[in-house]
DNA sequence: GGCTAAAATTGGATCGATTCAAAAATACAC
DNA sequence: GTGTATTTTTGAATCGATCCAATTTTAGCC
């Protein structure tokens, strides 16, 4: 109805409004592009036939190829795209990241997909100036497809081995040093350990061999920084239970009936994530386990969230809105080299750590 | 270093490598849309040559201008970029977005812009299939502005009075009037309203005579709700004060300030969104006035934090991730009408509400 | 009016691929 | 060995703009 919404035949290109006003493509463009420079009268006469012809404007898909910057950067990640809107420790970086984007006027593109070859597809053609990825699992994978394509790119979070990619991250180690240490400090001698995966879908106990093998570097690393800490206190480390969750309620709640089916239970538990010790919380609380009167619970991450959760959680906690602004400066102000940096952690006691039960 | 990353010079296109195989671009090209129609052996040859010269792929841009279609839906705002991941009602409708994408394999981009003119530039040059708009402040320069690219939209949640947009949202009115009905069915009968913008960039009390120029019919909507439902309990809606806000804590604050200063404050409050209701709840907490012990407070919207917050919140619920999943469909199958449509709310009761103190 | 400098306009080349009708190569049958 | 059917390959046309060197117009001045 309206004249503006045929919404059907719609081939309206700059050329044929260059004809209708009877000028030079050239000069067309010019209208649209450098108005100041195209003579008053001339330009009127353009912006008129496109009025009456329903131009829709420059097309950027046109202006796009020759231009060769879109402008964009692209944000990766092999988990389904509500992560970014749903996840507390994606969300931060991703406020991170569009805080360094909205700086510079650059749009984010979000890239996933459900199966392997769909996520390949996306990232073959995402149209992006260069990618930010978020290695969860398959980030090996991840890195690879986006790797051909040849573009800027940087991983997050899991410090690649890899010295070729660039990559932000903590110092994992020193951040499960710290976790372990404090709460050794604070009197705890029996440990159990709620862990990130360390390969790809991977779930249940873990085995020192399986430990020594992972495959996400980050998981590894806090486990030996967890294990360093303890050592120095004389604890056997060998004997801790280490149970691989995939950092979401389900398999951390199967952690913990394990875990806490145990003759000897542990009074402390230290959590590679802080989501997977909020679930902690919420289960021992449901169990009529006090936190931290019977079981103390550390976290890692410092979400937001962590503060607001009852009690509120003690954790280690990353800078996760800076490392996210430095990965999209990292592409935005692209310099071809490979950047690596590694962030400091810092340990943030809240309520639910405290010293062990006495009668333990 | 790597022979991957030069970084400088990179010119590698599909005609380069037709080229160096011996074969012709059209060859070239189906060696890497359809290599099932290519010779083996001719196949190998290219695929070695593109390797050989470090071929990143067909570029996406220049596939683009042929194919026509990004596979992409565009969200736009007013509000920096951040808000997507930081704002609970944006969160929950990203989420929602989000699974209609994943559905298809479409992506997202997210679109922004700190002033006018680059959101204009950046919603003319953004690469997508069309568009969904939060309409929040400055909604209809918004709608303007995306029209203008003749490509497919929808505006979100302010249910625009402008008959030739599509536009999801739910009945305010009725929603509202959920709200108030419930509260005065309690049996409060002195009332104070914390507002939405009613109108660009304006902030505290309102006179009858502003609401009647409302120029965000959301906003207005629901006073409206409001008002209907509170009249028919014979309370004189012209006493209530109803007090703008931004939906920010600043404002709302300074709007509580206002209303509790007056000789007789309400025992109700009627809030337009969740978050001016936390907001409120956290103030009255802090000033030693019991919720629902001394007044009542009701939200709008039914963000998953609501449920949360201490004490839980009453609110009306929007079903935010189904608008999310619609527009987000909408867009993605869309057919060239204009598609209105307007979803139930819900009154959801939990701890903020209940009856006036005896005293009052 | 004639001349020069400055401003405006032109139109071909380019960005990097895909598409498709026509031509060439190969396979098969007799 | 020839003719037909099938599979491959070719190369010009197209997608929609921007850029820029060359050309044409206009302006300014004597």
């Amino acid at each position: 109805m309206a004249s503006s919404t045929e919404g059907n035949t719609r081939p309206v290109r700059l050329a044929d409004i260059a004809k209708a006003a009877g000028v030079s493509h050239g000069t067309a463009s010019n209208v649209f592009s450098r108005p100041e420079i195209v003579r008053e009268e001339v330009r009127e006469r353009v912006k008129a036939a496109a009025e009456a012809m329903g131009y829709a404007g420059p097309d950027p898909k046109g202006r796009l190829l020759r231009a060769g910057k879109v402008n964009a950067i692209g944000v990766a990640t092999t988990e389904p795209l509500s992560y970014f809107f749903e996840d507390p420790f994606a969300r931060t970086m991703m406020a991170g990241i569009s805080e360094a984007c909205d700086a510079t006027g650059a749009g984010i593109a979000l890239v996933s997909a459900g199966n392997e070859e769909k996520l390949a597809w996306n990232i073959q053609s995402a149209l992006v100036d260069g990618f930010i990825l978020f290695c969860i699992e398959g980030g090996l994978r991840l890195v690879e497809l986006t790797r051909e394509r040849k573009l800027p790119f940087v991983a997050l979070e899991l410090g690649f081995d890899d010295d070729t990619v660039s990559a932000i991250g903590v110092d994992n180690v020193a951040g499960a040093r710290l976790a372990a240490h404090h709460l050794a400090k604070l009197g705890h001698r029996r440990f159990a350990v709620l862990s990130l995966p360390f390969a790809d879908d991977r779930t249940g106990p873990v085995s020192p061999e399986q430990v020594r093998t992972a495959v996400y570097p980050g998981t590894r690393d806090r486990l030996v920084g967890y294990f360093e800490a303890l050592s120095r206190f004389g604890i056997d480390t060998a004997g801790i239970p280490v149970y691989e969750t995939e950092n979401d309620e389900a398999s951390t709640r199967a952690g913990l009936e394990t875990i806490f089916a145990s003759a000897e239970p542990p009074t402390a538990i230290l959590a590679m994530s802080d989501r997977i010790a909020m679930v902690a919380i919420e289960w021992l609380a449901a169990r009529g386990i006090a936190v931290p009167g019977d079981v103390s619970v550390i976290g890692f991450d410092g979400v937001p969230d962590a503060a607001l959760c009852n009690p509120p959680l003690t954790t280690i906690a990353q800078p996760i809105a800076e490392i996210g602004r430095r990965a999209a400066r990292t592409i935005l102000d692209f310099d071809g080299t490979v950047r690596r940096e590694t962030l400091g952690v810092e340990l943030v006691v809240r309520a639910s750590s405290g010293s062990p039960p006495k009668t333990a």
